[in-house]
DNA sequence: ATTAAAGTTTAGGCAAACCTAAAAAATATA
DNA sequence: TATATTTTTTAGGTTTGCCTAAACTTTAAT
């Protein structure tokens, strides 16, 4: 179950963490379960790096939507090539979190810790500025890109109904309602 | 022999094209060479498109320079996605030409002809402005990074010597000699 | 504690992509 | 024209990555 995020067979999956152990990454025994070794830390930070660079950049230089780029980013992440991550590091400013509010580990495997928030832990009064989201199914995704909420969207909670914890926000002059689902799945900078 | 160009050995390279025929972007006989179809012209074009965008893209944003770009637009022309392109291809200004001078195909398959001519085709007087270049060793790629000569540099020619057919031209306020080799391999537009 | 369910691993098979070595065709040379 | 050289093709073999199906652990439930 754990190895089935994958894409693939449980079989394989077996296989390829087999090949990770040879190849030193990883320590594997049978029905134990996986640990990473710090080889194989290195070059996981290493790609989630690559990831979200991506991301941020399909994000903020040309118009993908959230719920868009991680596809297009899952296939970007394996080019190989330390300069031009260094370049597009640069390019998009050294930036610290990827579109999902998600921290952008450094050159040196270093991740930024960030104070945040889900929208559900406000209380009514308070504002905070969207930095990510914690489900990134693409109707979810959808459903920000039509409510207009995006990364930098300065909300406010006007108040939070009782019974069903959903909250009334206050974004761009205009007040919406969030399901408590909802409030649960978006990140706020406070 | 015009097989093994790639970078692999001469029976793969038939089993390759074999492939090709099958998929019909390809006609196939032995031993007569292969000649491409329409639907396999149409999937080359949008090969060099993203090639040639890719490498737009690393020369013009990212701080690469013309021999570096090539290897890293290799693997980037083989990401999957449609829209990736089209964005690309905004987000740069819809380029007519990439770093080397050679034209961009645009979505549907159109390239733009350009009157370009060599700089050894060039008279005492006459002046052109960089667009590319025909030969993309590293050797010669990086003496043009070393002369700072890059596109849009715009070049007088000052005169050029009979006996070997060197020409000493105008850059950016200094003169500099350029043996005839290296012209036939610097286009300018006029 | 025993059984049922769920998850994991092994065993064996298949297809793709590449390879080497040898045969066949085309081209160049005497 | 006959022979030598080069290039292309065929006929295998190897590796890799994924699959299915069956065996095996572990965990949950009666």
């Amino acid at each position: 179950m754990l190895s089935k995020y994958l894409d693939t067979k449980p079989a394989s999956a077996t296989e390829m963490i087999k090949k990770l152990d040879e190849k030193g990454l990883v320590h594997y025994q049978p029905y134990q379960g996986v640990i990473l070794k710090d080889s194989g830390a290195v070059s996981a930070l290493k790609v989630i790096r690559k990831h979200r660079l991506w991301e941020t950049f399909l994000a903020n230089k040309l118009d993908f939507s959230w719920d868009e780029i991680h596809d297009v980013a899952e296939q970007l992440e394996h080019i190989k090539s330390d300069k031009l991550i260094r370049e597009l590091d640069k390019f998009l400013g050294y930036p610290k979190h990827d579109p999902h509010g998600d921290p952008i580990p450094d050159e040196a495997g270093n991740i930024a810790k960030l104070e945040k928030k889900r929208v559900s832990q406000l209380q009514p009064g308070d504002t905070g500025t969207c930095i990510g989201v914690n489900d990134t199914s693409s109707s979810f995704l959808q459903f920000l890109d039509q409510q207009n909420i995006r990364l930098g969207s300065v909300l406010e909670i006007v108040n939070i109904q009782e019974f069903d914890k959903s909250m009334t926000v206050r974004i761009d002059d205009r007040e919406l309602l969030l399901s408590q689902i909802a409030t649960e799945h978006i990140y706020v900078r406070i």
